[in-house]
DNA sequence: GCATAGATTTAGGAAGACCGAAACCTCTGG
DNA sequence: CCAGAGGTTTCGGTCTTCCTAAATCTATGC
């Protein structure tokens, strides 16, 4: 008979999974403590107790790596939390940058039978508001094959799959600049000396050209179908 | 700047509500203890800093009241639980035995927009799935002119206008004998030496008659439209 | 009128989650 | 190669909520 995690634990593990999942650096205590906005200090206690739990790895000074069991908890907290923000979105009329804090309250207070009956309601969505995978009841996930948009070079172009949502200031000027997902986005040009991206936004009549600071182009994935034409000859 | 209140003191301040919600006598420690499932102990420290707060009045050795602000959060905590229980019921499917539990943790996990945005598009029902009236976001309620059904004379009938959601198990058991919200049900008389009631269930062919334990009989709340013809003279 | 059963509060403690400051490693740059 | 700088853990404490056991009050029944 094992317990039940506290919300704290959920909140723990579920970050520790998001860190690796579109790099594959695992987190240290310092990037866990400033993600969860507590102290260093109550990060390497609270470590113990989950290594104790055996939910994660973790030897003195050492990153922290999920357990099979860890991942599994955090698969089914990261499935809460994107369905929860699908229909706060769907169903109660919510932005999208107004989504992720309720869902952090909310994914802690659902019973298992709760999110299972919402996600039927929902058409058992694949995708949340801001492009990220929804685990499967039983803890499958598939990245699509997307790449932050500044690892791209000019002549690139492929559709927004996901637009990290650590920032609703962001996604709300994101959105005033028709910057949503599956929009088709091309890369321009970077202008020197360190300068912002130029993209293209759109096609046809409705495209028009950006400046695209790099806190944005980390932010942003594409889905390449295939280099770009064009560039071929540039990616020699 | 006051700090939001804890998930226990909204707990506690809703229970001292509700036990005045449908008779007026002022709830005792001890009857806190019992409905919250916690220690005698643990609700007097407790009811020192809900007075501390000013959420509540209460002397030594003496029953706990609610000061206007302990009512003004207790409403906010009913209204959000009320609606969310309709919710379950009218959105995901749950069925009126299942969706109190779950009412009682989401109530503390969701936002003021939230629940507004949830009674928007419920339709802002006046009434959860029991028949318990919801209080409008600025705190005013209506109780239908209702009474038990245990303190009704035989003749009487009226509507079943609110059953107790205290116990599931009463609950599915009611559904199975078709008493649910809205049925007219009629009082037909009092099986001698405190035996149960007997009631007569809906009207015309569908009309049954059924033996009411005192349980069931204090759980059931009945709108009499006025007091039965054929009794007024027993009345007297 | 008053003893005492029963309700209530106080005392002393535990567990969980957090904190700042101090002690302690690790690892890198000179 | 080894000394710090900087990241990490340990230490001593706080706050919240809950507990059991002991002390204390209240109110009822004689
Ligand atoms: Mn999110
Ligand atoms: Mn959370
Ligand atoms: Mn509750
Ligand atoms: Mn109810």
């Amino acid at each position: 008979m094992k317990s039940q995690p506290s919300s704290s634990i959920e909140d723990y593990v579920k970050v520790i999974y998001s860190f690796t999942e579109w790099q594959d650096k695992p987190i240290t205590s310092s990037q866990l403590a400033a993600r969860l906005g507590v102290a260093n200090s109550s990060v390497s206690e609270m470590v113990r107790k989950l290594k104790d739990q055996g939910l994660v790895d973790h030897r003195p000074y050492g990153a922290v790596r999920l357990t099979p069991e860890g991942e599994r908890l955090a698969l089914t907290m990261v499935r809460r939390h994107r369905l929860l923000e699908t229909f706060l979105v769907q169903e109660l009329g919510y932005s999208w940058d107004e989504v992720h804090d309720e869902a952090e309250q909310l994914e802690h207070a659902v019973s298992d039978t709760f999110v299972e009956r919402l996600a039927e309601k929902l058409g058992h969505p694949e995708r949340d508001p801001h492009g990220d995978p929804i685990p499967s009841p039983n803890g499958r996930v598939e990245h699509p094959p997307a790449l932050p948009l500044g690892s791209l070079d000019p002549g690139h172009e492929g559709l927004i799959t996901r637009i990290s949502d650590d920032d609703p200031e962001m996604l709300r000027y994101l959105a005033r600049e028709h910057i949503v997902l599956d929009t088709t986005i091309h890369v321009v040009r970077r202008k020197p000396f360190g300068g912002p991206l130029v993209i293209r936004i759109g096609a046809g009549s409705t495209a028009h050209e950006f400046d695209v600071p790099d806190t944005i182009a980390s932010s942003l994935w594409v889905h390449t179908e295939a280099p770009h034409e064009g560039c071929t000859l540039e990616q020699v």
